[in-house]
DNA sequence: TAGAAGTTGAGCAGAAATCCCAATGCCGTC
DNA sequence: GACGGCATTGGGATTTCTGCTCAACTTCTA
């Protein structure tokens, strides 16, 4: 690590990603040549990113629609406080809802759900609403992926930070 | 293939991709018995997975917290619909804006958006304000991630749909 | 100044990837 | 029922990469 750093990733590693994005067959031999440095290094970066958790699981790569779930749709649950551990284990038990967070407001929570249709997202909607604890939903039906999910922005932002060596 | 499939993925391919979960560094060697199929299907599948685009960018498996962005917050925006464009382009400006919906309403929008802290996200809040087009925005931090991104629900119900090979 | 941490270059044995090919079983179609 | 695609399978040969170690060097830190 080259300076004193509040996060976990540095502007190698930022780079590492991102060569990893354009190219995510390249070796880390091939990672080497491409960024200029040894090929311990990128070994050791990528197997400290593993141990790190600063990369999750492989399926976050996945697309939902690949999965035949092209509906996206955000649900605003108003919940009972003293049933949160019901919730949780309610939400859990169903795969169509891929994240939950609890946001400020009043006990609210913000889940995001796909489904296969409108009729599908019905279905989840009210399996939701049978949950002990929940009291009101509010669905968002998600109807253009404006922009989709992405990092890049931030990596370059880093990798660009420090110092780079000449290409 | 074995089936007549209206998704891109199907059994295998999910398994696949689980099994990538639970060991990130298993071969296509090891992945092929594990899941009891040839070598050779192993790596077409991979090839495919990649080609097709059901796998998206490596980065997707980054943790922004791991970058130095703690916070995540879901904002709404209201728009004028003849603006649409200039919006577009003007999140797309803001790196830490990482996720975008255009959902149901009257013009409105969905956006994820990461911060360092606080008064980072009150500077980014600012920054699309400023955007041409937006009219207003509300704010929803996310002071607990009930449930991380998670995608496993999906893949084991896909896994398990059709015929398993003996293991 | 001394120590810790990261990077580097080198080497090496074993494993894996990347090709190839032909045979097979399963499908919908003609 | 015969046919051509399509995916899977098994085997093999060559090239490449991985995984690991080690010592030397630079840089930042205490």
């Amino acid at each position: 690590m080259t300076i004193p750093n509040p996060r976990n990733l540095d502007s190698l590693d930022a780079r590492i990603i991102l060569a990893l994005d354009k190219d995510p067959e390249s070796s880390a031999l091939a990672l080497s040549r491409t960024l200029g440095v040894a090929r311990n290094t990128v070994h050791a970066r990528l197997a400290r990113l593993e141990r790190s958790g600063a990369l999750s699981s492989f399926s976050r790569r996945l697309d939902p629609a690949a999965l035949g779930y092209g509906l996206i749709a955000f649900l605003s649950l108003a919940i009972s406080q003293t049933r949160a551990g019901s919730v949780e284990n309610g939400l859990e038990a169903i795969p169509e809802v891929i994240e939950v967070h609890a946001t400020t407001g009043d006990a609210d929570l913000m889940a995001k759900v796909v489904a296969r249709d409108t009729a599908d997202l019905y279905r989840i909607t009210n399996q939701i609403l049978e949950i002990e604890g929940i009291q009101r939903t509010s669905t968002a039906i998600s109807v253009l992926e404006f922009m989709p999910p992405r990092f890049d922005g931030l990596l370059n932002r880093l990798a660009k930070q420090e110092s780079r060596p000449p290409e």
